[in-house]
DNA sequence: TCAACAGGAATGAATGTTCATTCTTTTCGA
DNA sequence: TCGAAAAGAATGAACATTCATTCCTGTTGA
């Protein structure tokens, strides 16, 4: 919780969030504005205000929806984590090869990051941030352990180079990562075929 | 400048900053206390009297050192690049193969993030933020120049792969970083032998 | 058919706090 | 004793959050 906040504490009674359909909308308009400023500015630098202002709402609408700032940030975090994570775990191919298994993470990253720029931005620059609740560090632990023990499991088969497992996931994810980040700042084309390269070549880094 | 910021114009006279042994301790000091501050809290997340605080110094001291926080941010981003891309380019082997280049140039990465790990952090941190000024920028691109220029060569020797330069940079890059924020959020251990094992993962990724 | 009303939702000015920066006072070295 | 340097209280702008008020929208009773 932020120095600043002045907010009740647990005890006090809080109006329950909207629920109608126009609450949904400015709901949803909010978490968009919110997404956007805090990708441009951080968490710090963007205030509330201008996050009501982007969201055409009233600054005190947020606070209908939202317990604090915090709060938001958090619900933004989480979603994407989960949304992202949800997108790359389902049907995830089990039983295929550790080559077919990293095409499917890398296509799935890629298309997520191509779906939702913002979301991508957004949990690549939150990451392990101070404002961040217990909820959200626990879902990025799990994410990790869950790619840990896929990591394992492919080295015991050995279909992957035999080292220390978050090794590879830092090498991996590094890259993924850099790479969209070059594209955002220096203007690194990435269509489908630079995407395919730089699958190839990363696989390279972690093959047997 | 910060809309928060309400500072002098240009116009205004400012008392030449000190330049006694002690000016220099101080100024010295400010700059360390800022230095990790920025990079435990972010630069919005950071106060000036906090700053103050733990460089033991009195809040009104630092505007005798540094025209404004900006000024300070952007102090710390140059001193710290120059040193790391000084580190990086001197001496460097221009004549040797590209597998003895991209070597030394990972050594002099990971000795520098070893030496100065908080100050690795900030430039990590700092990239592309919207607080640099132009200096900053400028000396940022400077660099990146320097490496596209130095890959084209090698690919035209026919030693790295024929791939646009800025993706090899992206991922290189991406790598190395993606492992040290990997041994900082998640405890991967990176002695010599890792950043070796590292080495060579990452070589396999833009070797012909 | 419609005026009066009820109550949830939305608002944005008001609140008290924290911030970056300035300024007066105090300290220090010569 | 003097002038530069340091300190930290003072300042006013900007902040997160609240709250008295207004705005809706659906309902009632005639």
């Amino acid at each position: 919780m932020s120095p600043r906040a002045r907010s009740s504490d647990a005890a006090t009674v809080r109006r329950p969030a909207p629920t109608t359909e126009r609450g949904a909308d400015k709901r949803g308009a909010i978490l968009q504005a919110a997404l956007e400023l805090f990708v441009e500015r951080g968490f710090h630098g963007t205030a509330v205000p201008e996050v009501a202002d982007r969201a055409v709402v009233g600054a005190g609408t947020i606070y209908r929806y939202f317990a604090s700032k915090e709060a938001l940030v958090n619900e933004l975090y989480q979603r994407h984590k989960s949304l992202l994570s949800g997108r790359v775990l389902r049907d995830f191919p089990l039983g295929a090869s550790a080559r077919e298994q990293y095409g499917a993470l890398w296509r799935r990253m890629v298309k997520y990051a191509q779906d939702e720029p913002l979301g991508f931005a957004f949990l690549e620059l939150h990451n392990h941030a101070s404002y961040l609740d217990a909820d959200s560090k626990a879902l990025e632990e799990r994410i990790t352990n869950f790619g840990l023990e896929f990591i394992r499991q492919a080295q015991h088969r050995g279909d992957l180079r035999p080292v220390e497992p978050l090794l590879l996931i830092g090498i991996v994810m590094g890259a993924f990562i850099g790479l969209v980040r070059k594209s955002a700042e220096c203007g690194l084309v990435l269509d489908d075929a630079a995407w395919n390269t730089a699958e190839q070549c990363v696989w390279e880094a972690i093959r047997v």
